[in-house]
DNA sequence: GAGCATCGGGG
DNA sequence: GTGTACGATGCTC
């Protein structure tokens, strides 16, 4: 018969001493079903230099923990190894772990060994032809099967680009029991709710009943509650089953609590028991999605927060938040007024939800990274950048009959991190106010460069081109072929391109969430080239490659600069691939002229492109970090909005009055162009703190303990806070959140702190809020203004009478 | 300043 | 098990 069919998962069981591929997924009419193949066989590659050697592997065959490991077939193959041909044996083994084995036996006998890493299932979708989520045709005959879906071996089939799309996910989110605070003793303390959300399903699990209980459902007690768990991801059998830091906390808090109760909770499609293992759950037969690690690692850069809670992940790309509600007393309220559980049930309720709905949010991302890198949804979720770019290499290898090359070994590992290469130029911003400053940055500058320039490990120092016409601008020892292109700027320039002409399709469509997502991946990726190429652990590194990427880099913009420079334009500052000028008076147009006879040089898909316009911008000092100099500034642009770079803003052990303080200052400067409002600005604050205007909420510092109380041998005043904690019975410890103000009781800094509940409004140290936290983070503004920091102390107010602007 | 350790997220 | 996440920051010597 024939079935249509989305893979959502692949996995293998050893079975009659056989690999057999299981393809889990669903069918178009909707139903989850798993497909089997048993004709795969794992293989490798060798490179051996003389034909005895082939025939005795051929013949390989012994015995190891009372089984026989043989070889089973080798096979002459030709394979190419950056563009040259080179002569190899595949070597077909009979069970993936074999493979180590086999590889280990010979190794004495071969020049090489390639492809023994690869992982089964990888291999398997690769040599197929299979792109999980895109739809197959397939030619099957049902088998009988011992999983909870029915099982189809596969005859033959056929890919297709048709993705999938209606999902059904599962979202999960627990609650438990903290009486003492905030650390987490999951072999004492029970999970006392389960929020489940999906489509049509939307319930919470508790073990106490209350009566404002819609979506609720009650058992008695926390094993029902378990149990119940296990029966409803059975009966619903979600495609996907998600929750935020869910690799980290719910599941092995369940794990936990389930061994704690002698319970195994069977909830793989084949019955096996969840498993948690290096901070990774998992669930045979359904992708686990822990969706926070996706937007850290592969959306954090893009995101403006750096924070990564629920709470501001959601509010950024949902614009949605969690309940308000203090977790500090549901343990308190577990035990002595159930009936006020039922806020603690919506809000549990709502985690699951923001779960969700992120999920559905980011889904399209998760697939267009999928499709070009051939990796399964849970593995997209799972692998960082380099993995990433690295998947998608090995994905073009089949095209390029290329072999995949191998992973670094361990010393090389080692000595490829502590070579280090020239980075970027920065051109060090004079700090000061701007007038009409005008930003210029190149489209894609690393990407283009390795395309443009051919960077690639294949065209490195090749014998044709001893001219050295494409040679690296710092190091005569480096060039790149200009004949032949190589494997890797060859499938970053299908990228680059493809990219290109998505961006056109987008600006016809610019709604259109599939293409943002393909276009926002495409450029993920191909950004991450360079990265790669550097990257120790990557199996295509090329140290030359990387370093002429950076030195062509600096080579471009400084060429920029010059010709700005000749133009008559000031430049006041340049990194990496954008270069801000000022215009004093010279319209707007003479800039974008400029820009346009530099693109006339470029090469072609190099481009420089006018970023914008910002009437005013202010560039502050920077202060000696380990980094050298950090980039600090802020701009103001024609629509007036500010935008705010490097000031130390979100930091944790910042006061709010200290962050709005700063902020409302540069406001005004840019805005206003007021240099004495500002100063009376911030002197109304500072009068505001000694007048004990300012609310508490706004003075209170948050702050995190990093180990264990004991462990502490600078007493800083949130260790003292702590200390304070405990000696109320709260349970402290590392990472406990601790939150205080520093008071006016006398002493040192540590003797000041007090728990923000123990203070009546105004209890705060004015001076210590003045010194320490507000004038620090308005210095640097006002030292560019030509204010010391005296001026801001100082008790008189600037009359206002020779305005600083002009 | 390099090298090692911890943290993030979660109640 | 065709193995050992990851990238940033803080702490220690």
């Amino acid at each position: 018969m024939k079935i249509s069919f989305f893979p959502l998962d692949v996995l293998y069981k050893v079975l009659d001493d056989k690999p057999v591929i299981h393809l889990i997924g669903k069918t178009d009419k909707g139903e989850k079903v798993c497909l089997i193949d048993r004709t795969f066989q794992p293989y490798f590659y060798a490179e051996v230099d003389n034909i005895e050697v082939t025939d005795k592997i051929s013949k390989l065959s012994f015995e190891e923990e009372g089984r026989t490991i043989k070889v089973v077939s080798v096979k002459q193959v030709k394979k190419n190894v950056l563009g040259q041909e080179r002569a190899l044996i595949k070597i077909t083994c009979q069970l993936p772990r074999d493979i180590p084995k086999v590889r280990n036996a010979i190794k004495d006998a071969t020049l090489n060994t390639f492809e023994y890493d690869i992982k089964f299932t990888q291999k398997y979708l690769l040599d197929k032809g299979i792109t999980p989520l895109n739809r197959l045709e397939a030619e099957v005959k049902k088998v009988p099967f011992n999983l909870n879906i029915p099982c189809f071996e596969i005859q033959s089939l056929e890919g297709t680009d048709t993705p999938l799309t209606d999902l059904n996910v599962l979202a999960i989110d627990i609650e438990t029991y903290n009486p003492l605070g905030k650390r987490f003793i999951p072999e004492e303390h029970p999970i006392l709710m389960i929020a489940l959300y999906s489509k049509k399903f939307k319930k919470v699990i508790t073990w106490k009943p209350f009566k404002d209980n819609k979506d609720v459902e009650f058992v008695d007690g926390e094993a029902s509650l378990l149990m119940r768990f296990q029966e409803i991801i059975k009966q619903l059998n979600p495609d996907i089953i998600t929750g935020y830091y869910s690799d980290g906390f719910d599941f092995p808090y369940i794990k936990t609590r389930a061994k704690h109760h002698k319970i195994k909770l069977k909830l793989g499609v084949d019955g096996s028991e969840l498993t948690v293992r290096d901070e990774k759950a998992n669930i045979w037969g359904i992708p686990h999605i822990d969706i926070i690690k996706f937007i850290r690692r592969v959306m954090g850069r893009t995101l403006d927060t750096d924070s990564f809670s629920l709470d501001d992940v959601a509010s950024e790309i949902l614009n949605e938040k969690k309940h308000d509600v203090d977790l500090d007393n549901l343990a308190e309220v577990w035990d002595n007024d159930p009936e006020k559980l039922s806020t603690f049930a919506k809000y549990n309720l709502q985690d699951a939800k923001l779960t969700f709905k992120l999920m559905e949010t980011i889904f399209p991302n998760i697939v267009e990274m999928v499709k070009i890198t051939n990796l399964t949804p849970y593995e997209v979720n799972q692998k960082g950048f380099s993995q990433l770019v690295e998947a998608f290499i090995i994905k073009q290898t089949k095209n390029f009959n290329e072999l995949i090359l191998n992973k670094p070994g361990h010393n090389e590992v080692m000595g490829r991190q502590t070579t280090r290469f020239q980075g970027a130029f920065v051109f060090e911003p004079k700090p000061g106010l701007y007038d009409d400053i005008v930003i210029f940055d190149f489209r894609s500058l690393y990407p283009t460069i390795i395309t443009s320039h051919n960077i690639s490990p294949g065209a490195l120092n090749c014998e044709c081109c001893k001219d050295k016409a494409n040679q690296n601008p710092d190091n005569k020892d480096i060039w790149f072929c200009t004949n032949k292109p190589g494997f890797i700027s060859q499938i970053l320039e299908e990228l680059v391109r493809r990219r290109m002409r998505i961006k056109e399709l987008l600006k016809q469509n610019p709604e259109d969430v599939l293409l943002k997502a393909r276009v926002g991946t495409l450029k993920l990726l191909s950004n991450s080239f360079y990265g790669y190429l550097g990257f120790f652990g990557a199996r295509w590194y090329c140290l030359e490659c990387a370093e002429t990427v950076t030195s062509l880099g600096r080579h471009y913009i400084k060429k920029v600069i010059d010709e700005a420079s000749n133009n008559g334009f000031q430049i006041i500052y340049s990194d990496t691939d954008s270069i801000f000028i000022t215009l004093d008076g010279k319209p707007k147009e003479s800039a974008l002229k400029l820009v346009d006879n530099i693109n006339t040089e470029l090469p072609e898909l190099m481009e420089l492109e006018y970023e914008g316009h910002y009437p005013r911008g202010i560039f502050v000092s920077a202060k000696q970090g380990a980094y050298g100099a950090k980039k600090r500034y802020a701009l103001l642009n024609e629509k007036n909005k500010l935008k705010v770079t490097g000031f130390e803003a979100v930091r944790r052990n910042v006061s709010p009055i200290a962050k709005q303080t700063q902020e409302a200052v540069l406001r005004i400067v840019l805005e206003k162009k007021d240099k004495d409002k500002a100063l009376n600005y911030v002197k109304d604050v500072l009068d505001d703190l000694k007048e004990k205007k300012i609310k508490n909420e706004d003075v209170i510092i948050h702050t995190r303990l990093s180990k264990e109380l004991d462990e502490y041998d600078a007493i800083g005043p949130h260790v003292a806070v702590a200390k304070r904690m405990k000696s109320k019975g709260v349970d402290v410890g590392a990472g406990t959140r601790v939150s205080y103000v520093i008071t006016e009781v006398a002493g040192i800094i540590r003797d000041k702190a007090r728990l923000p509940e123990e203070l009546k409004q105004g209890e705060y140290d004015a001076e210590y809020y003045i010194n320490n936290q507000v004038i620090p983070a308005v210095e640097k503004i006002f030292e560019v203004l030509g204010f010391k920091k005296e001026d801001i102390t100082s008790d008189h107010k600037q009359e206002n009478l020779n305005k600083f602007f002009k």
